[in-house]
DNA sequence: GCCTAGGTCCCGTCT
DNA sequence: AGACGGGGCCTAGGC
């Protein structure tokens, strides 16, 4: 009974057509992408506006609604996908969207749609590589790529202030903080590690004798000074 | 000669006559947002694959490339608006579009289009309020709001750390790094406060005369745990 | 160009 | 549910 459905395209349809359009989409769990001119309107954490033009809006099945305009990666608005969503053709012939959640509302007021398209978008199987965590399975695989010597003995250790990336020991025996990144870092990365460390000295009672050392492909010279004043290590690996 | 372009929309363009569009959008700086079966291929600062299915795809007159699936606000997979970007017809009758640029590539191959809408998205005027430099003019208005007496100085003062949001003095004259944020924080504001307070302490030879004060919503208790062990106050302020 | 920090960050993961 | 940290974060503003 069930066929896979196809996606139609509507050119220049009525606000009130869409309004329909949109709602069966709505209710039949599919997608429905709009080019039209818009003006919107978002109240929540923060409230914004943006003025008349022609946009891409796109509701999909999840409930999210995002409006994107020319340029960048980012929508010029969005709502995430709970709470209520609805569709009205006002008596002055626009197409009002609106999503409304506890804390959120975005307002997407249409007075004219130029394309309205309904389709079935499917579920993503997505693969990435290269990040963070497979930086940390490299370097448990080859730990002198950590530094000569060392030996890790757990990921995600807890410590007070949070888990640390690789726990281990140097050629020394002394416990080590390993905190990596998979790009070139900022103070940030210096201070965090900083922060496990201390909570690490504070925990075992071994007033300085655990190292923090931090591996990223490069570090910004606030980076490098804030490492130096803490007396921690920079070891330098490009995935 | 130039009127207002229209918005063409076509269903299920075959795709050689899918390529040759796009192609003529890329070419007349319009819009041109895609639905159809595809698979994405991206490498560069990270690599990733994106296994077949039914997606909206995007290319936006600034050159930007995105896909977006059935859920969330984020992209599949995107690219940024630089370089090059091709459209090409393959023997196999898919719809390859594929963007490149120095450090990046992203491949989106179609074997079907179902729907092709070709548009002219406006630039975006776009206001937002509730920003965190609302909350700085908000505390500068009424200073008594980061605490009884307190009296701004600058903003954006430089310390070797970086700026400091609100710079100033306290009742009893003692100078204060103010850090602001608009919602609730956690360790990371802390730390940020702190090494602005550090850096200041060692710029003016004042050794720990200088005060520290966060001013957010609410913090988390690991944030507190830090404002207290490094001496920083915090002042509850919403929005 | 790099660096720094904000963001309606989003998002997964774990407590 | 809150909290914490990663992200191909993106984006704006300085220098």
């Amino acid at each position: 009974m069930t066929e896979p459905t196809e996606t139609t395209t509507h050119a220049d349809p009525a606000p009130a057509d869409a309004a329909v359009l949109v709602r069966d989409a709505v209710d039949a769990d599919r997608a429905a992408a709009l080019v039209g001119s818009c003006t919107v309107d978002y109240d929540g954490r923060a409230s914004g506006h943006v003025d008349p033009g022609v946009r891409h809006v796109v509701r999909q099945p999840d409930g999210t609604l995002l409006v994107h305009g020319a340029t960048g990666h980012r929508p010029l608005a969005w709502h995430a996908g709970d709470g209520d969503f609805t569709t009205t053709a006002t008596a002055d012939d626009r197409l009002v969207l609106r999503a409304e959640s506890n804390t959120e509302e975005l307002t997407v007021a249409l007075d004219a749609v130029h394309a309205l398209t309904v389709y079935d978008p499917d579920d993503a199987d997505k693969d990435v590589q290269g990040t963070e965590a497979d930086v940390v399975s490299r370097l448990l695989n080859d730990p002198d790529l950590v530094e000569s010597g060392f030996t890790p003995l757990a990921t995600e250790r807890d410590t007070p202030a949070g888990p640390v990336d690789i726990y281990g020991r140097d050629a020394n025996g002394r416990i080590c903080v390993v905190e990596v990144k998979r790009s070139r870092v900022g103070p940030d990365a210096a201070t965090q590690l900083d922060r496990y460390v201390r909570a690490l000295r504070e925990d075992l009672h071994t007033d300085s004798d655990i190292r923090g050392i931090l591996v990223a492909p490069s570090v910004t010279q606030k980076c490098r000074d804030i490492l130096l004043e803490r007396g921690h290590d920079f070891s330098p690996f490009e995935a």
